[in-house]
DNA sequence: AAAAGAGTTTAGCTTAGCCTAATTTTGGTT
DNA sequence: AACCAAAATTAGGCTAAGCTAAACTCTTTT
């Protein structure tokens, strides 16, 4: 009589890797993943995500409450931290030491964030003198555990004659980081919201001393800081 | 009416490309591979490999004669290569770069080598002014699959009074390792024959000055060149 | 209150890669 | 020449992780 209990060795796959990280990152935004949105975060049917999800439950991971959507536990959020840690030390290190362009670092760490052991995680941290965000701005989660989740704005909230300063923007969009490298905009980039066109039309900013109009839908992926604020403490 | 002829698309799994790099360094001792040995490395069943090999067959990877062995085609032999020559970069890498002791690094390529893209391969081999041989003395195929097999004996095989170049030792037996960098028996290494007990009994060599007994399974796994002589052309 | 549609789950299959147990082949001994 | 043991193969199963198609549930709209 031994039930499956949440003791049970934990040892995860790749794929399982990647579900906890995804969850964690959709749970953050919507407080509970969505079977839809994890499926077409991973390229994967929803079906196969219920089928997922039922086993990461069994093993403890997380909860699912059928149609209303999935939670990680603190075991499920400890290992999804533990992964996002090795990603994106990964692409601090492929970035910062190999000299990787930014846009392609994601897919890189993406697959080699399921091989890496613990100790090499530690010795790229260490030869980067432990940073604390990735080369897209995402804070980096310390070995025990912690995560420094900042609060910013969408660069397309920014009221008309604000200064922010730039701090993160996705990993996941190539063409997109392309460009923004392309433009000088990246983390630490100091910029001026100067006018901002009408019905949804694009936002002019000024950058390093030149003047640039960006699309809404860039603006809204590139998150600031208010420059006379630190963002720091919610 | 479609046959699966040897110019399917070839996407080589990690399991698959752990099979090519096994069988490349059997068939190069043994001329080919048998269904046994290649188990015992792989630490599988010949029963798990039999049905392998035969899915690699039609793939065109490697030739299968029932009951007498497996060679690679040339095909395989391309991918054998290429695996090995992430292995071996990986390994030099992981040592000379991150500082892992040279035990270690066996074990964490191992892993590495089946996520790693070509362009990190190549941008660490950059980094390492593209070596020619990895920690433990192995041959770093190039990236066009050229590899420069040396000739060399085991430490063992040399006769008495004879002085010879350490020049290589698998890199699969982590303890052994341990001992040899202990006792300063590294690739590079000169050292003399100094005696030899009767009856298989240890070999005594001077290197860097003092003396020392070596055990003769040691001596059979080191392998080295005649001093006088440079090891090139077979 | 019923119906519709989006989202989710279930049922049943597929493939890769492994296993054990049973059988077959091979090569060497008596 | 027959036999035996080792090696190899076949037969039949299992798990992880995916898929499609069909059924179900929830919420919202009529």
């Amino acid at each position: 009589m031994r039930s499956s209990s949440s003791n049970d060795p934990v040892l995860l796959t790749g794929p399982v890797e990647d579900y906890l990280k995804t969850i964690y990152e959709l749970e953050a935004r919507s407080g509970a993943a969505a079977t839809s949105e994890i499926a077409a975060r991973l390229s994967l049917t929803p079906a196969s995500v219920t089928g997922m999800v039922r086993r990461l439950a069994r093993q403890g991971l997380l909860t699912h409450e059928p149609y209303r959507g999935v939670r990680l536990t603190e075991l499920g959020r400890r290992n999804a931290l533990r992964i996002l840690r090795r990603h994106r030390i990964l692409e601090t290190y492929l970035s910062q030491v190999l000299g990787f362009p930014w846009d392609e670092v994601h897919e890189e760490a993406e697959r080699l964030e399921h091989a890496a052991s613990d100790a090499l995680i530690e010795r790229m941290a260490a030869a980067l003198e432990h940073p604390e965000s990735d080369p897209h701005g995402a804070p980096i989660p310390t070995a025990d555990g912690k995560i420094d989740e900042r609060s910013h704005i969408a660069l397309s909230d920014l009221d008309v004659g604000e200064s922010a300063v730039m701090v993160r923007v996705s990993d996941k969009n190539p063409s997109m980081l392309r460009y923004l490298a392309e433009i000088g905009l990246q983390p630490g980039v100091s910029l001026r919201l100067l006018e901002r066109a009408p019905f949804d039309g694009p936002i002019t900013v000024r950058i390093a001393g030149s003047e640039l109009a960006i699309g809404p839908s860039l603006a809204a992926q590139v998150l600031v800081v208010h420059a006379d604020f630190d963002g720091e403490g919610n």
